[in-house]
DNA sequence: CCGGCTTTGTGAACGTGTGCACGAGTGTCT
DNA sequence: AGACACTCGTGCACACGTTCACAAAGCCGG
């Protein structure tokens, strides 16, 4: 059963980095640079310039060699190869302390999230108005969803909550959930599932702590030589 | 110039993944469960079960054959090895819309990693109450770092003093850095930062609902089947 | 219009991560 | 005791991701 193939596919890795070139190349816009070379970008990205022709590469040709880059264009390229011709809005399920902080938070609407919701089951919540956005009963859910056309779902409830708001979104027509409970999610293979999880990265960075207090005996000495760090 | 070499080298993807585990396995305990083998496991994280053995082999042969694994072992083996045999109190820079959900949100505490202090420069939200932990002025900071024995680091400032918060805790003396500011942070190479973006996980899953729409005629029959998503 | 300089695009080598498949132990039942 | 069922640990092959290195391509000055 052959199915319809996608023009190109563009390797996990590189979509997760698309991004973050794009943040970097707005922000050049916004300084009016119109060039780029792939060497630059890849210092302000904090990756290997090797690297970013590559990923730009899987978009089409549209460097110029021996010149870089055009800013601009990239851009919109970069934009429309993630889907950002439009806007996403999103629904927000669990008004907690994590829910408010992320619907108060102004970037998701500026970087074309819009928040088409936000749903909690504690009636003391709802009415609460977070972001300019009214806290709704989550049985509102499906209404908001559909009518909103809204195909990304957040869950930002309680760990023991997490697995039902996944699923009432599943139900509701979502397609995609961001996840930061930390918990695992079993959704349809149809649906796509990113996660936060506060505690693995903090955890992570202790196992790298904790190995530095073990190799002792390292040199110190390149302390001050600099890198820079995705973010 | 050789280094002490450290015991056994942990594959970064695996380090990424006993968190999880460990998660599960504490749960399981929780529920009395005393054995566990790596096929439950594996469920219940939602990876594959090779990948589950050949993680925890690197752990050591801690596994009874026909049998699986003695849970309350493996949470301490886990502990004992991501450094979580401690605290790590953790030191949070900016007391903005973000700073404040983290140093609300009881989880930290809880998982091993007590907020220390929470520091700004607005002199506003100086002395105002987060989570159980005053407020402080930014410059206390060394003095809360050094004090309190703070190795980690939260970045959670608007993009804009995402880097001098960054400097400031590495000459505090941080040495691991969680960055929640949309920034590449340039710091020494000693410094481990890990970043956790909700703009970059927003738009993989745009990219993916992209697709999406564009691949239309793929089959949705198998929209029933579940599966497992890390988390 | 030519030669030299710059920078892209990509083949090839290398490194890391995944998953299968199976040998090697362990426990159980008769 | 022996046969059998179960589950770990791991070698191997493959897929994915990264980096190097260089030819191809464009720009510029004389």
């Amino acid at each position: 059963m052959p199915v319809e193939r996608p023009r190109r596919r563009i390797p996990e890795a590189t979509v997760a980095r698309l991004p973050v070139y794009l943040r970097i190349l707005a922000e050049q816009a916004e300084l009016e640079v119109e060039r780029i070379s792939s060497d630059r970008l890849a210092e302000l990205a904090g990756v290997n310039a090797a690297k970013v022709r590559k990923d730009l590469s899987y978009l089409g040709s549209y460097g110029t060699r021996g010149v870089g880059y055009e800013v601009a264009f990239l851009v919109y390229q970069i934009r429309r190869e993630l889907g950002l011709t439009h806007d996403w809005p999103v629904v927000i399920v669990g008004a907690g302390n994590l829910g408010q902080a992320l619907a108060g938070y102004g970037g998701f609407g500026e970087r074309g999230f819009p928040v088409a919701g936000v749903v909690d089951v504690d009636p003391t919540k709802i009415g609460t108005v977070l972001g300019g956005v009214r806290v709704r009963h989550i049985d509102e859910l499906s209404q908001i969803v559909q009518s909103r056309r809204v195909s990304i779902g957040v869950v930002a409830t309680p760990p023991a909550a997490a697995q039902d708001a996944a699923e009432r979104l599943v139900r509701a027509g979502v397609t995609s959930i961001l996840n930061f409970a930390p918990v695992v999610l079993t959704v349809p293979r149809s649906v796509e599932v990113r996660k936060v999880d506060l505690a693995v990265e903090l955890q992570i960075l202790s196992y790298h702590e904790q190995r530095r207090s073990d190799g002792q005996l390292r040199s110190v000495g390149n302390t001050g030589s600099s890198r820079s760090v995705s973010a």
